[in-house]
DNA sequence: GTCCAGGATCGGA
DNA sequence: TCCGATCATGGA
């Protein structure tokens, strides 16, 4: 289990098992931290970013323990240990994606390439807007168009960092706002995700408690929004460990593994995690 | 110039 | 139900 030591410059976690940051931040799941040439005071890559309205910056000197700097042991509890799913126990998970056999059982490469990956529990609301932005695009051009978003229109903090802009702050924008952070089409669907969030059309808060397809169903009342958006705020940003995006990547694991087809409820709950694994696998092939 | 990117929508078979 | 064209933008 693990354990929290409050040091002077940072609070340090041990006793994790497989835990990696780069994976974390490099597997396509948020698209707000970067690593710069900033170093702690350890000499360890520091990954920096904004996260629930707050900036934050995390290192790790080993695969068990982690570092976070700017944060008190209250937003540990509050924040950022639910964030990193430092809640959940990803060796049980494992134990579970092993337990499928036969034509549904995950190949060993993935689950060694992927160990490390946390599911993350970031903010629904930018969650969905990441997603919706990703559409027909590229991760480099998706941090770029978010971290304009954020520039025009969230609160600044500290450092040169912006916080993720409210609906009703987008609804403001309008569409003729909204042209500067150069996203084409998809700026009229965020649009409308924050005109049928701040209206209530639809209601997030609600989707916690929905079965997947319902809450997929919900979330695809947003134009733009079809079953690979919704599945993917749903895995990262309302921790629906169940729900199972399938773009380019997985379609081309599946048709390499799973010629014969493959059911998804074979992960016992976890289809997500099997389908982040499969992606960072197919994505980044085996660490070296 | 062409192709592609963590897709969705639309019209027409 | 399924297919192809189209959508806006920028980087390779």
């Amino acid at each position: 289990m693990e354990k929290i030591d409050v040091r002077e410059d940072c609070l340090e976690i041990s006793g994790l098992s497989h835990f990696s940051l780069r994976k974390i931040f490099d597997c396509g799941q948020c698209f707000r931290f970067e690593t710069s040439e900033r170093r702690d005071p350890w000499g360890d890559e520091l990954w920096e970013g904004v996260a629930f309205g707050k900036y934050i910056a995390f290192s790790q000197p080993d695969e068990t323990c982690l570092r976070i700097f700017h944060a008190t042991s209250e937003e540990y509890q509050q924040i950022w240990r639910s964030f990193l799913a430092l809640d959940t126990d990803y060796a049980e998970i494992e134990q579970r994606l092993l337990a499928a056999k036969g034509k549904n059982a995950l190949p060993i490469e993935a689950l060694e390439a992927g160990r490390g990956i946390r599911i993350l529990r970031q903010d629904p609301w930018e969650t969905l807007c990441s997603f919706i932005l990703s559409q027909n695009n590229n991760i480099p051009r998706i941090k770029k168009i978010i971290a304009s978003l954020c520039r025009i229109a969230g609160e600044p903090i500290a450092g040169g960092y912006y916080r993720f802009p409210s609906a009703k702050k987008i609804c403001h924008l309008g569409i003729d706002g909204l042209e500067p952070i150069r996203a084409g089409f998809r700026s009229a669907y965020l649009l409308d995700a924050a005109q049928k969030v701040t209206q209530g059309i639809v209601n997030l808060e609600s989707l916690y408690q929905m079965p997947l397809d319902q809450a997929v169903e919900s979330l695809e009342n947003i134009r733009g929004v079809g079953k690979k958006v919704a599945m993917c705020t749903l895995l990262f940003g309302f921790q629906r460990l169940d729900a199972f995006p399938v773009d380019v990547w997985v379609k081309r694991v599946l048709e390499k593994y799973y010629s014969d087809g493959l059911d998804w409820s074979a992960f016992g709950g976890y289809a997500g995690v099997a389908q982040q694994f499969l992606f960072y696998y197919e994505r980044w092939g085996v660490p070296s």
